[in-house]
DNA sequence: TGGTGGATTTCGATC
DNA sequence: GATCGAAGTCCACCA
């Protein structure tokens, strides 16, 4: 990783137009040849990126002040972004190797596999009858069969919001092609969820449940937890 | 901002739980106060990362090896960010200053104009009533009335995916309860379309339309470009 | 390799 | 401050 701390300007043409006016700034390239240009504030994103691969080509630019050089990053998609270096302020390089990557727990995935385990914890007397249950349009997360023997679809969602729901109903209108499934109801459940998509959800005849994954987590066998 | 390659191991609770085995990585600081991880490779996005605003604890760690010590980042969120520094093999530090920012041509809002300008590029004969046609459920981006007077609801994405034609069919939805409009019609517009929209945008009874932005860009007087 | 859906999405405009 | 929609989204999974 190579990174470089200079007062530049940066042009950008490809999905879109961009410019950037000289200012101080890090460019950050990576081994696998991406670049970054950050400014000193706005979360992670960069102001200005190429994704790998690129090729990136160093030349001496006499029209730049300062004696400065260009910097061009072409990827193979027609993409370029030209750094021109006004001046440069500190230049590292440093050998990183592969990193073991990031373990993570409590994302969607964790989130459905604790609802198959303990669906009462979205209605009481709910049983699994199947995960990702598959349609031509994808799969419905969770198919559940009520007290009363009602078939129940239930969309699980970190953050409910209204494309959950939407979702939520093409699935219905799906399943209820298949008659032998009798009456359907679905339920939109999710962490937490955005008033709009709640009204929506009502507005559809679905109900909604907001779930508590550390509660949850509890409730399951110690396991299944990563760390 | 201060940059600081190091042998480093970080634990993340927040809005999920992560985990980040020791190795080398680059800890970025921003002047506001968010922290991200990188490693060497992939992309813009770091490995781990807490936006502002923080309040970052520096202490001596005798538990860790190699005499280390420890950040910890906290946000008034109750997100903690624990990076634990086991060799520190760099630490630059910069004033950078605030940026004149990002300008931008070729977004969404960009395409909306183009065609506010030029309907004929969806369709020939194409006349504009009014862009940002308003509705209780969001404005349409252009409504148009084609040769035969017909009136045309337009949904204009820079990708065009199956959430564009779920909005456009709640619009055209929204318009038929004003009959005062006669039969209505949608077309669904976009740079690229995907081929699940193209599907679901014709079994909705829509037509839809790929257009180059460039050509658009072409057709309108120069005056309007930004560079 | 391209399509699809999730994300600690981030970011900006608008209410 | 909440909400909503766009994004050069990024990313992993799956066909």
């Amino acid at each position: 990783m190579r990174l470089l701390i200079a007062r530049c300007s940066v042009d950008y043409a490809g999905k879109l137009a961009a410019h950037l006016p000289e200012a101080n700034r890090l460019i950050m390239v990576k081994a696998d040849g991406c670049v970054a240009i950050h400014a000193d504030g706005g979360a992670y994103k960069p102001l200005n990126w190429m994704n790998a691969p690129n090729t990136i080509v160093e030349e001496k630019d006499d029209a730049a002040d300062g004696g400065g050089h260009r910097w061009i990053v072409t990827s193979p998609k027609k993409e370029t972004l030209t750094i021109t270096l006004h001046e440069v302020m500190s230049d590292v390089e440093a050998e990183l190797g592969t990193d073991p990557g990031l373990q993570k727990d409590g994302v969607e995935a964790h989130l459905q596999e604790l609802l198959a385990i303990s669906p009462d914890a979205i209605e009481v007397g709910l049983k699994l009858v199947r995960r990702e249950y598959p349609t031509a349009i994808g799969p419905i997360d969770l198919v559940c069969r009520d007290e009363s023997d009602q078939v129940v679809a239930i969309e699980v969602k970190r953050r409910g919001e209204i494309d959950g729901v939407e979702q939520l109903t093409r699935y219905i209108e799906r399943l209820k092609l298949d008659s032998s499934l009798g009456s359907i109801r679905g339920v939109f459940v999710a962490q937490v969820i955005k008033p709009q998509a709640k009204v929506l959800a009502e507005s559809r005849g679905f109900t909604w449940v907001e779930v508590d994954y550390d509660e949850l987590r509890g409730m399951k066998p110690d396991d299944l937890r990563l760390f």
